[in-house]
DNA sequence: ACCACAAGATTGGATATCAATCAATAAGTT
DNA sequence: AACTTATTGATTGATATCCAATCTTGTGGT
């Protein structure tokens, strides 16, 4: 693309959304230099990209710090999120054909079964995945970035919130608007869809204290394989939980800590899962 | 706020939106450098703020342009702020006090005295505006940031059109819509709203190819009046329809250059004011 | 315990320099 | 003359070094 300052604001933003970062980290300028070695020039313009997406915060002579929106910045993200998915599912419900219903269900049903052979990681992609597949059905590129930056920014706050109910009714809410949608009950289906986005939001207690976290050194180390291959696709597109047992533990890292007992991880796990649906 | 980056970027913005920089004009580093004088670091850090908000573009070792939006990427612009338009319009019908109502009727009645008092330039002001008030009502920051990005976008597209036929309907939309939303046809009122942007992309006939400009330097001038107020935000407000003659014959180079008629310029404010509202 | 001041660290920025790439001209060939 | 190729020039991407302003920290005195 244009150069290694792109590269680099897409790596911290991959670390950002794996929550390898979070929310308050602070991101200093020498550190991140060393870490991908390039100058702090690169490492700032990579700073700005991110800062202008949201998902950092520049203060003056103080530096850069993943973002640690408020609870207020929690609320109007998923209201924004909902009035565009609600306006996409408004433009869809009108112009889709048969394809793009297929595709739809398609997806669905990937999950499904994702869900019963208890690949909880795949599911859990799949199903913040839907949200990508709905919005770019409309075929508006525009509409498309502004929602997957509003999506970027919810994986910042579920780094913020303590869950602990359950969110498994959640996980048909994909299903039933694809076929609400379809059958053409279009207010039933906005309905469905800002219902889904307030439940996931009520659960939302935030608590921005305390927030132990991976170095950026440590957090960044798997996005780092080869330099030589850097440059290229390779290290972006590579999802950590493709790496066998080394991501998952690091993967919610805030929780262990707030949780000492090691059995969490399992429920961690499965509240996560409907947290990202 | 930041740093110079971001004053530089706003004033670029600015530069932008008021058509004094072009789709196509090229951004070099050295020469805005010398322009605000300032180090090439700095400017092209703000020239990355401008390329993620979408009003420049970067190409590799090619340098920056002003962006210059494919007819495809204009109708996705108008869909996105129909679709936001739409969305906030839903909300407001629902949520809004008595006093917003009045703020929005308020709003459309001082750009209808501008209108009655022939000060176009007023009322092209006051149209632009409804539509931020418009969603500044929502209470979203997050949402009136995604808006004011889409409403930036669209100035881009007027440089790019030849607009010659009347638009003088569209200009009691606004007025029109407050009404229907306070009354609740909240359907109506989404469709009107539909329709005026409809209306107005219809009339994008985008010859791409010749676009004669100011340089950036004769483009940038009326904004770095004061060197010791640059820093505040005296310079990124003033607006230069504000100078009086110079601006005004400037404003829309464009149009002169395509049709030598000196006469040009009284049809040229009356296109621009319909397309603005 | 509390405040003031000094030292250190970090950011924001300037300058000079270098390599890589693109554009445009000049040269040579058919 | 037209076309292709090579050289030159200009611009960008990036680095290293340096400096000023500001923030943080730690120390010392009251």
């Amino acid at each position: 693309m244009s150069g290694r300052s792109q590269t680099i604001a897409e790596t911290l933003t991959r670390a950002i959304i794996d929550h390898r970062l979070v929310p308050g980290c602070k991101l200093g300028e020498r550190e991140l230099a060393e870490i991908f070695d390039v100058s702090r020039i690169v490492v700032r313009q990579a700073l700005i990209r991110l800062a202008d997406d949201g998902l950092a915060q520049i203060e003056r002579n103080r530096g850069a710090f993943v973002a640690r929106p408020s609870m207020q910045e929690a609320l109007e993200i998923y209201d924004a999120l909902t009035l565009v998915e609600q306006g996409v599912a408004a433009q869809l419900s009108d112009r889709l054909g048969p394809a793009g219903w297929a595709e739809l269900r398609h997806h669905v049903e990937r999950q499904r079964q994702a869900v019963a052979a208890g690949n909880d990681a795949l599911a859990d992609v799949l199903g913040q995945e839907f949200h990508t597949v709905f919005v770019r059905l409309s075929r508006n590129k525009v509409m498309q970035e502004i929602h997957a930056q509003l999506v970027r920014r919810t994986t910042l706050l579920r780094s913020l919130i303590t869950a602990d109910f359950d969110y498994c009714n959640l996980l048909d809410d994909h299903s039933r608007v694809v076929d609400l949608l379809e059958k053409g009950r279009l207010k039933q289906a906005m309905d469905l869809i800002d219902t889904h986005h307030r439940t996931v939001v009520r659960g939302y207690i935030m608590d921005r204290e305390v927030f132990p976290e991976l170095t950026p050194a440590e957090a960044l180390a798997p996005y780092l394989d080869g330099k030589a291959e850097g440059a290229t696709t390779a290290v972006p597109l590579a999802r950590p939980a493709k790496a066998p047992g080394d991501a998952a533990t690091h993967l919610h890292i805030h929780l262990p800590k707030k949780d000492p007992a090691p059995a969490s991880r399992a429920s961690t796990k499965k509240t996560n899962r409907g947290l990202q649906s």
